[in-house]
RNA sequence: GGCCCUAUCGUCUAGCCUGGUUAGGACAUCGCCCUUUCACGGCGGGAACAAGAGUUCAAAUCUCUUUGGGGCUACCA
């Protein structure tokens, strides 16, 4: 159909497999003895079998309108019979039709269904039965220049020598007409295996209407490609153990299409997050540090500076650089399932302008003078120390020192960590405090506890 | 409606073929620990054989029926 075969539906496709680690030998993209591959290339050798199905009477031209045919479907439907072409054109004698033909009338060509019943070994169900007496003469083609899918594939299949065909539960309905048409063409049958079909959240055949379908929107929501080819492999197929991470390489080593399943499986996003966690922890920080600063800058968080190798906080005009990135992956990676979280939960490493409510700066509605206080105390130890000097556990050290040798701090630590962590972060999930620091630097994080005191400061009376 | 496929925790599933398991694992959830918060991590809990009948000493497992779910039913693929 040559409204889906748009390029970039095409370019999508491939570019996904590639994403994916999934290669092949013969395509569009490379060649192959067996091509052309694209079905619109391959026009005249489908007109060529379907001009043999034609000369063998196996196929005849119909010359009913639409309105015809569906004044037919709803009588039958009326009578609660399947609706299936009652053959009528198929009885013309030859003169008629080429008369037909010559006047220019519209026809399509159907192929004539052979009137039994037909049974096949699905490879994943077992034997499959169909009576073809329900079918009818099922249209191949619109024109002798406009195969259908039923019939192309079939040729496809035939000429490109393919031994299996492995794909959705939708298409086992489709595979005794395919026989049949292959019988007719003097072609052997591939075997089948069909697949249960992956469900959105209400059990129905996942579609765009669940949200996210495409490879390539996977891919723009950060997910890393081992973690969804492993979490849809798991989806319909299972290891006779409880091993549950599988990489493409391990997946090519250990698959058996008898351990695939029979029933479909809802498309559980938790899981595939969690799958994603298991790789992202292994991916090493360097590797993070470019598509995190792309991120960035694409959510206007960052813009790259004149300079080209740093960059500035958009608003505020503070420079960082590449390193300043990379301490910040180091710091939120465990708050990370994937790339793309990294803009939501590290925002307020690269924004300058917090905004919280004053009142979030008290650990348990501890009063202002407190707040204030350990404010101060925080603002006297960093601003003595040299931070060139430290890391972040000596700084903690440092925090801890002070912390255990005064009241009340010695007795609930929250009472200092707590506004410092607001002031810090704006958020009352972060950090903690000492690993903050340690990535803002000391004259960010002045600023930043300086500028909540000053937002208390009016609220004392 | 008709035809076809299918049925174990909320979800993905192991076990079913070759009857005898405390019905196992993972995600999610809940609780505890770690802890200044969150996350990570560790430990633990709750949670399923769709229903009925039959065969059998014994049924998740074998047979039948019912029910549920899905797909197809195009001059789409």
């Amino acid at each position: 159909d040559l409204e889906r075969s748009k390029k970039e539906y095409e370019e999508d496709i491939i570019n996904g497999l590639k994403w994916l680690g999934i290669t092949w030998d013969e395509g569009p993209d490379i060649g192959g003895e067996y091509g052309p591959y694209r079905q619109t290339e391959r026009l005249a050798i489908y007109r060529k079998y379907l001009q043999q199905l034609l000369d063998e009477n196996k196929a005849y031209y119909c010359f009913c309108t639409l309105e015809e045919l569906e004044a037919q479907k709803q009588e039958a439907l009326a009578r609660g019979e399947p609706p299936r072409y009652s053959g009528k054109c198929g009885r013309l004698d030859k003169k008629t039709v080429e008369k037909n033909l010559a006047e220019g009338r519209e026809a399509v060509i159907r192929f004539r269904m052979p009137q039994q019943i037909v049974k096949f070994k699905d490879l994943i169900r077992g034997e499959v039965r169909a009576d073809l007496n329900l079918v009818g003469d099922i249209i191949i083609a619109k024109n002798i220049e406009t195969p259908l899918y039923n019939f192309a594939v079939v040729v496809d299949d035939a000429l490109m020598k393919i031994t299996h065909v492995i794909r959705g539960e939708d298409h086992l309905s489709n595979t005794p007409k395919q026989m049949a048409i292959a019988e007719a063409l003097g072609f052997p049958s591939p075997a089948y295996a069909h697949l249960p079909l992956i469900l959105g959240p209400d059990r129905s055949k996942m579609s765009k209407r669940h949200g996210t379908v495409s490879i390539t929107d996977y891919i723009g929501e950060g997910y890393l490609p081992q973690a969804l080819i492993n979490f849809i492999a798991m989806l319909g197929w299972h290891p006779a153990d409880n091993r549950e991470l599988y990489d493409l390489q391990a997946l090519v080593e250990n698959f058996s299409v008898e351990r695939l399943q029979k029933s479909g499986a809802i498309f559980n996003v938790k899981k595939l997050d969690w799958f994603n966690l298991q790789y992202f922890k292994t991916i090493n920080e360097e590797i993070l540090i470019q598509p995190v600063a792309k991120g960035l800058i694409d959510n206007h968080l960052i813009e790259v500076n004149p300079d080209k190798v740093s960059y500035l906080i958009a608003g505020s005009g503070r420079l960082i650089d590449l390193n300043y990135i990379n301490k910040a992956i180091a710091l939120e990676r465990s708050r990370l399932a994937k790339i793309s979280d990294f803009n939501l939960v590290a925002e307020y490493l690269f924004k300058d302008d917090l905004n919280y409510a004053p009142e979030l700066l008290q650990w348990h509605s501890a009063p202002w003078q407190e707040v204030i206080l350990a404010l101060n105390y925080a603002i006297d130890i960093i601003g003595a120390l040299s931070l060139d000097n430290y890391d972040f556990n000596s700084l903690q050290i440092v925090f801890n020192d002070f912390v255990n040798s005064k009241a009340p701090y010695n007795q609930d630590k929250g009472l200092l960590f707590w506004p410092l962590r607001v002031a810090l972060s704006g958020k009352e999930s972060s950090p903690t405090p000492a690993e903050i620091i340690m990535v803002l630097g000391k004259e960010e994080s002045l600023k930043r506890l300086e500028h909540a005191r000053n937002l208390i400061l009016p609220l004392i009376s």
